[in-house]
DNA sequence: TCAGTTGTTTATAT
DNA sequence: AATATAAACAACTG
């Protein structure tokens, strides 16, 4: 259930569980995760070096070593776990880190995303060149001049992950729906207040994300959304579905008005 | 059986 | 050059 908050929610679990602890055997149960390591290698690159700080980058999971990084990316499906012994198990756990204080466990059940190791820092920076800045870390000056070199629809930028990393299909429409912009609204016809919001609905889906995550189940816009005839939490409005930036996409009609089509006279 | 799913990449068109 | 759209990837749910 990977988008920002999520990530950053495993980015704790990994620190918590595995910082300090040494890697006895990484144990590859599908190598079809693997994308640009083979298992052979992510075992002897790993293998007898301790987790150290992971680091988070939009929807990415740095899991640092003395050197070398482990990458996670987690599809749409991924998820992270920790036990110990062949028991506990789960049937799309891919990666398993055997530690000497338990295992983590790298689960995926479609197997979008995938493992990446990076031999140092910057092998790193290679494999994320073409990320933009996390979209928790981003300021509101930084924002503003990255949607001034964009036109377009505000979704399909929000989801950039080359303009902002981190915001995916449900982080955007709940910001929007925070921002009381219709997602296929036209970037460069948002005013300065509407940008104003779009920046703090932004923010404050992405805190509510972090905070409210609840192992799977995030904010209560997110639990709303797709339910058969959702309404609006705040005018009760009936939800409208589209599609923009080639996802499924809900909006508050009512909140959020569709952005007008430009006049066209005859002759 | 069919439609839908939190992400990204690729091809194609505009 | 950007932007838009659709399909593909893989596996499962309702």
């Amino acid at each position: 259930m990977p988008e920002l908050p999520d990530v950053e929610h495993y980015r704790r679990f990994l620190a918590q569980h595995a910082v300090g602890a040494r890697v006895e055997r990484v144990i590859v149960t599908d190598a079809g995760i693997l994308r640009n390591v083979d298992a052979q290698t992510l075992d002897a690159t790993i293998r007898s070096r301790r987790f150290e700080e992971p680091e988070r980058r939009g929807k990415w999971l740095i899991a640092w070593t003395s050197e070398p990084a482990v990458l996670l990316h987690f599809g749409m499906t991924g998820d992270l776990g920790w036990g110990r012994g062949e028991s506990g198990r789960h049937r799309h756990d891919r990666v398993i880190f055997q530690l000497d204080r338990g295992e983590l466990r790298y689960r995926n059940m479609r197997k979008f995303g995938g493992v990446w190791l990076a031999h140092d820092a910057e092998d790193l920076e290679g494999i994320l060149s073409g990320l933009g800045p996390d979209a928790l870390a981003l300021d509101r000056r930084t924002f503003d001049r990255l949607l001034g070199g964009r036109r377009g629809q505000v979704k399909a930028a929000l989801m950039d992950q080359s303009l902002v990393a981190g915001v995916g299909n449900l982080l955007a429409d709940e910001a929007l729906w925070r921002a009381r912009i219709h997602p296929a609204r036209r970037i460069q016809d948002l005013s300065e207040e509407e940008r104003r919001r779009l920046f703090s609905g932004l923010r404050r889906t992405i805190r509510a994300g972090i905070e409210e995550f609840d192992g799977g189940i995030r904010t209560r816009w997110m639990r709303i959304r797709g339910q058969p005839r959702a309404r609006c939490p705040r005018c009760q409005s009936p939800l409208g579905r589209t599609v923009v930036g080639g996802r499924t996409t809900y909006f508050c009609p009512r909140c959020q008005p569709p952005p007008r089509q430009p006049l066209h006279w005859p002759r």
